[in-house]
DNA sequence: CTTGACCTTCAAGCCGACTTGAAGGTGTTC
DNA sequence: GAACACCTTCAAGTCGGCTTGAAGGTCAAG
């Protein structure tokens, strides 16, 4: 019979819909604090852990990568007065991601303008060689990077 | 005395901007096709290859997986016409950009309030158990994915 | 004839966020 | 007491797109 509230890792994972390796990987990397054990040895978690795991998958649908969310928790968990520091916090990751969503649709216009003149040309295409639409983009496309990684690593580096 | 045209690996990577590691890399991946040999044993590179190098550069620039990339060139050289399926693989990574600019905003948006909230209240918030940053915000958040390497594999998946 | 810049190959490492697998312990039910 | 679902640990694999390193060959200049 199990005490109220005390759940082991499966019904942690049905609750919060995460794989129970994904949890033991959180607690591995310090992004959950280690689980209490019962004499079997099996963890047990509370409703505390359910919505911190809910937290954590909020801001990772969000863009937050697990050390910038490892680090809210830790401010949070760390009781006293981490609000400020999670307030400045915050306000960096505005401003990241403004900056990501211009990045994005800089590039995002690049693409549709790109497109859009593909889309005109259509009718007499031969493609020998190599693909004209490529080829014929504008040189700046080059410039304006897509790319997922570097942004997060930018976000990071900072 | 270089015969006219004949790049060495570096030349071809000073002339397309990239290092000559990610050339034998593309090669040994079958994006490029095998360079010819001097007697030397060095890779010989024409003029072509730095195009098809900034075509690589801009198709990447322009949301193209390695993979997509590879395929478009297979076709090229296969004498086919891609263009139709890179015109098509273009407007998906568009619709895919948009949407993610539209999560990425939503949640800006909601960051930026929840901030504003949080700056408010400066005073007396209490820290215990979670940031109320975390609590508060919207349950929809998590429905919404924000996740870079999902897209990228909906887009190899295709 | 040596220095030093270039080239060669193959192997392994890196990033983030997991996932998978092996080998074994626990706990409930028939 | 056996079956079976659940739990444990630790190690290694996955993905894309490179980068880095070691150990060695080539070649023009001084």
């Amino acid at each position: 019979m199990r005490s109220m509230g005390a759940l082991l890792i499966g019904d942690l994972a049905e609750r919060a819909r995460v794989p129970t390796a994904t949890i033991r990987y959180y607690e591995s990397i310090g992004l959950l604090k280690r689980a209490s054990r019962a004499s079997s040895g099996y963890r047990r978690y509370s409703e505390q852990t359910v919505e911190e795991l809910r937290f954590i998958k909020k801001a990772q649908a969000l863009g937050f990568s697990l050390d910038e969310v490892a680090e809210i928790l830790q401010l949070s968990r760390a009781g006293k007065k981490p609000c400020a520091q999670v307030l400045s916090l915050g306000h960096e990751h505005l401003a990241a991601v403004d900056e990501r969503i211009r990045q994005l649709q800089a590039f995002r216009n690049q693409l549709a303008s790109e497109l859009a003149k593909w889309d005109q040309q259509q009718a007499g295409v031969t493609c020998d060689g190599l693909c004209q639409f490529i080829a014929d983009a504008e040189p700046s496309v080059s410039d304006v990077k897509f790319s997922p990684e570097t942004a997060r690593r930018r976000a990071r580096s900072r």
